[in-house]
Parts: structure tokens; sequence; C-alpha cells
DNA sequence: AGTTGTGAAGTGTTTCACAGCA
DNA sequence: TGCTGTGAAACACTTCACAACT
């Protein structure tokens, strides 16, 4: 997954599985396409081609979810839509502050992918106070001293850190300290947390590095290996997936 | 996921389990830090800690490697690092091109973490004319009419696509057909490639997606049961045979 | 006829627990 | 004694294949 990581064991509420959840963006995302479109019934063929994923995966991810198809047809595109959003809690909205704007803190303040999903980037923080007062994405950069007056004032339970590396620590405790209990991390390092808080992780140079092991692979390959047959026709958009994104899966980038 | 996973079907050469390989960029990180303190030897305990992974784990992982540790000692710092760089295919010079060169692609252009890991940054790439020979992180942008004269001139086989979304697929195409076989995806679109060229993606707004759904069951569990004041929560109880769904709240539309 | 929903089988990953070696 | 390396067990995830339903 991205990455991702950061295991919640306990916790049995109800059963998805997590590679499911990673999952359910993507078809939000798809799904949300052909609802601007105005597409009203969609097959679990098609929309897992268009998830790039194969469709017995997308049925069974469905059916954790409950019934939400109709046999012979397939499934509503308005009410699927509306059955993911409120089972990832995007009906919500979702205050973020991200810490530390250079490039990157800059990059997903900008990101319209966000607020289109039930988030709303609720500040910007950083440690120089010469940003601070600068406006990025149309929202004043304050400095690192409001950090917690801001978290609780908005009542903000997710933080994005894009800080370098030897500053993370220090800010995730600070996040936490004022009631922080969701941290998305692009600082290249291993952030400890308390029970209860989730932590993600964004790191470019591993993506990098786990695409590298494959491309030296190939090459190895290329030679002293058998079949020239080239492919039976390759099914669909193969490559891609989630890794739950244990972190799996999956995930990738750094600080600024 | 992250945060990414990319099938890798047959191709069985080593047997290195791809969560294996994902988890081989964290070791190192963990172990160049090791080695900048001068520590010579370590323990699976230590190392694990370091990574953030179990002991077990990581003994399981190493163990795909070969054997390189002593017992009752540990590993020894500076081997391992030369081994997984080895094996994860570092020891050679990777040179990468960036495309689309906005706050994201600017932000990986000044990444450090490239560089030292034998990534080198070949070339930026824009589609606009007017960042044509502007200076990013150093190095010239160039227009995008270059893209293939540049991936042959360089023999660059990994790319970086951070273009929106709409240009994502069309740039995906060039690149391959110019000889890109490894491609890092920020844009949120599922890329469609020929077989044995690999895909991995990276989506912020998936990673905020998979936090605010365990942080809405988390403000569910608070209280026993709901009654916490946000979370839909949808509890059970209602509903009726034939329908499994969670159902708990009004639907936006019904299915057919 | 067409497509979902799902047990069951298959595959991959993690964890356990301890034998084997320094 | 201490720590690695690894079979075996447990768990998680994916795929198959078909009954159930529209």
């Amino acid at each position: 997954m991205a990455t991702g990581r950061t295991h919640r064991p306990a916790t049995r509420s109800r059963g998805i599985p997590e590679a499911t959840v990673a999952r359910l963006p993507l078809y939000l995302r798809a799904l949300t396409a052909l609802s601007e479109r105005s597409v009203p019934t969609v097959s679990s063929e098609e929309l897992a081609a268009a998830a790039g994923v194969n469709s017995a995966k997308l049925r069974k991810d469905f059916s954790y979810l409950g019934s939400y198809g109709t046999r012979g047809v397939g499934y509503d595109v308005e009410y699927l839509v509306y059955q993911i959003s409120r089972e990832l809690g995007l009906t919500q909205d979702w205050p973020v502050v991200i810490v530390g704007i250079g490039n990157l803190g800059a990059a997903l303040a900008n990101y319209g992918g966000f607020a289109s999903r039930g988030f709303r980037v609720a500040a910007l923080i950083d440690a120089d106070p010469a940003m601070a007062g600068k406006p990025v994405a149309g929202i004043a950069v304050q400095h690192t001293d409001e950090l917690e007056h801001i978290i609780e004032d908005n009542g903000v339970s997710i933080g994005v850190i894009a800080t370098p590396a030897g500053a993370a620590q220090q800010v995730c405790e600070r996040l936490v300290a004022a009631g922080v209990t969701s941290i998305l991390n692009f600082a290249p390092t291993v952030l400890s947390v308390p029970d209860g808080v989730d932590v993600r992780k964004v790191d470019l140079s591993i993506e990098l590095q786990i695409l590298a092991f494959h491309e030296q692979r190939k090459a190895g390959e290329e030679t002293g290996h058998e079949s020239a047959a080239p492919a039976p026709v390759a099914d669909a958009g193969a490559v891609e997936a989630g890794r739950k994104g244990p972190d799996g899966d999956v995930p990738a980038v750094m600080p600024a």
C-alpha cells in the first residue's frame, strides 16, 4: 500500500478486510467518473476494469459491505457511490492540517482531490517564521507555535507531516499530544506513536527502489530464458493495485 | 499501499516474496543510519525496531536473501547494506525522468533521497512551454517534445508521472513507446500498460481515505457504541433478512 | 440469459517456537 | 548464553466456479 502501515489489530467491529478497505477509494474514484458521465448502472466486470482490479475480487470486496447489486443487471452507480462514501466515512467533514510547507506541502495543499472527498485543509503550518502569513493555495501559513491551538480549535484528528525527516518525530508528538489520532507521514523516518494512533507512510524513494528491483530482474531475464511466445493476450490493465495497503500497500513520496 | 502493489505474475526466477521486497528499502534506510553512526553490528531485534517491523519477520525476510548473520551476535551492518543494495539493484545507476513539473514534480526533483540511492534525475519534462529552460533543483526543465530523445539518449528505464490525471495515460504511452519499462504514477488515474511494464502508484487522497475509515471506526467505538458525536456508524439491528448490508441510514438512491 | 454473491480451494504472508550454531 | 535461521502453524487474501436470483 502505499504503503501503508500500522495495524489496528483489536477493533473487530465489522470485519472488512484491510485489503478491501485499501481498494474502496479506488472503486469510489472509478464510480465518481461514471457518475459524472451519468452512467446509471455498471457490472462488476466493467467497474473492475475501470478500477484496475479483477471482477471476482471486486465482487468479494463489495460482499463485505452488503448486497448492493442486482443479479443480471449490475450495480446502481449513485447508490454505490453513497454506500462506499459512507463506509469510508467521507460523508462527514474531516479537517486536516499539513505541517511542513515546502514543495511537497504546497503540492498537497493545492491537491484538488482532497476537498472533493470530505477533506478540508484547516491549516498549513511551518516552522520557518518567514513563511508565516504567506498564502499557499489560498490559505495563510501559520507558525508551528500555533499548532496546539489550531488542532484544538478546529477539532482536527488527521495530520499530514511533510517536514524534513529530522523534525518529523517531534512534530508527530505535538500533533498526538494535541489530539490528532491519524497521521499521514511523508518524512522518510519511522514514527513512533502511542497505541490508538494510526500512521500511514508514503516514501517516494521506497517505491523507486521496488521498481528498481523488478527492473533489474527484467534485465537479467532478457537473455537465457525460455518462451518466445509473447503473452496470452494479457487481460485488462493488469498492473496496479493497492497494497494495503498494508504497507503494504504500498505508497510513496518524501519531505520538502 | 501506500500504498501500491503491481503484480508480477509468473517469473519465479529467484523467489523473493513481494512483501519482502517491499520491506528491503526500509531495512536499508535503518541500516544506513546505523552505518553513519559507525555501529558495527546489529541484532534482528534492534534492527527490526529501527525499521518498524517485528524481528521474526525481519529474520524471515533476510533468510530469503541468504544467511548473512552470525548466531549469538547479529548482523554486520556494512555487509548487510551492501547485500541489500545489490539485491535491490542499487549498486547500479538508474537515470530517471520526471514528467510534470508542478509543485509535486518540483518536490520530487528536490528530494535528496534519490541521489543517495542510485537514482539520478536525468531530466525534468513539462508540457508548458513557459517552463522550458527554467531551472528546478538545478536542472533545466525541457519541453514534452523532447521526451523521446531524452529517454533514448539517456537510456532511461524508469519514469515518474506527476502530471494532472488527464495527461497521465498519454504521457505513459509515450514513455513506454520510448523504452521506459517501470513507471511511478502520482496521477490519480489507472494507467494501462502492456505486459512487461511495471506500474506503481501513489495516490495521496487514497491514503487519507484509508485513514478516515479507521478514524471513523475509532469515533464509533469510543463509547461502547455510537452515541459519540460524529460517525454515522449505521448500527446493525434493524435491517431484515435478505439484505445483509449495514444499510442503517438514509440511502440516497435505491438500487433498481 | 445475464450477473451477482459466496462457499471452497488455492496462494501468499505472518507469527510461533525452537533447533542449531557461535 | 544469545541470537540466527527456519520448519510448521496460523492467518490473510485471492481466485475459482457455480448456485441463486432477476
